[in-house]
DNA sequence: CACATGTCAGATAGACTGATATGT
DNA sequence: CACATATCAGTCTATCTGACATGT
């Protein structure tokens, strides 16, 4: 697609294009489970740190609050979670995950697990963890300064 | 955002959030340039293999024909590219970059080559050196069979 | 009153599907 | 006829803006 030869070293378009690759192939996992990135993103931020309310939520998964609100009517839908009155508060829903938000959870967890297993294929094990280290510091770097 | 914990190692997921961040940046600069993604592809892909059909510019850049006629309109709009049929060909559109598209060409290596500092801040030289090493295997692997 | 919370409408970029007209 | 090319319309996901009502 034209990096090496024109941009010495081109990291961020790489790690862009590469991530393009990476995110479809997440998606396509996604989906033949019925769900999309949001998702799993509500899902696992509910299960690290129990139930919220949506502005809690949207504020520890990274989600515009105004998206939140579809992800939740469709995860609610499904019978994922559940939204209830915080009766200290009310202006808060609290946003609970149920059983089967659990399963579909595990669910997505495989998936990922297999995507990211296709995806890795090229890489040794010593490079995978490299990797990992590498993005880890790039994202925690970045993920403050916003 | 809940990787490490849930997923050991999850590099998939990973990939894709620090990606959203890069791309984020990346977007910006193009945004700063009046210019988007596509501009940057279709005019690197003509600039490294010289003018084309929309259909090979299709190919070489991986954006779709569909996306790519508005893209082209966009950029012959601008006065960056120039379509003309092809006289061997009735069917062919053969575009070719301007001297302006060569300049708007520099002016976004030049944002990418800015967004890239500002993104690999964290990282160390040889760290950097890695992560391109290890993206370029990812990306060369999966390039190929798709 | 300032502020937080939840909701809704709309915009944009990237990627994809499907239909269609035209030319080889 | 099968196939390639260019175009257009529409869908989907992720993200962001702005407006707005309601409650603290």
């Amino acid at each position: 697609m034209s990096e090496p030869t024109r941009l010495a070293g081109l990291h961020s378009w790489l790690l862009t294009q590469t991530a393009a690759q990476a995110s479809r192939l997440v998606n396509e996992g996604f989906a033949s489970a019925d769900a999309r990135g949001y998702h799993f993103r509500v899902l696992a931020t509910l299960d690290e740190h129990g139930p919220a309310s949506q502005a809690a939520l949207g504020r520890r998964s990274g989600i515009h609050l105004s998206d939140l609100v579809a992800a939740i009517n469709e995860l609610a839908d499904r019978g994922f979670v559940e939204r209830s009155p915080d009766p200290g508060d009310r202006r808060r829903n609290i946003v609970t995950v149920t059983a089967a938000g659990r399963e579909q959870l595990a669910r997505l967890d495989r998936q990922l697990a297999d995507v990211q297993e296709r995806l890795l294929v090229p890489l040794t094990g010593p490079e995978r963890a490299e990797l990992a280290t590498l993005l880890g510091k790039l994202l925690g770097y970045h993920r403050m300064s916003s």
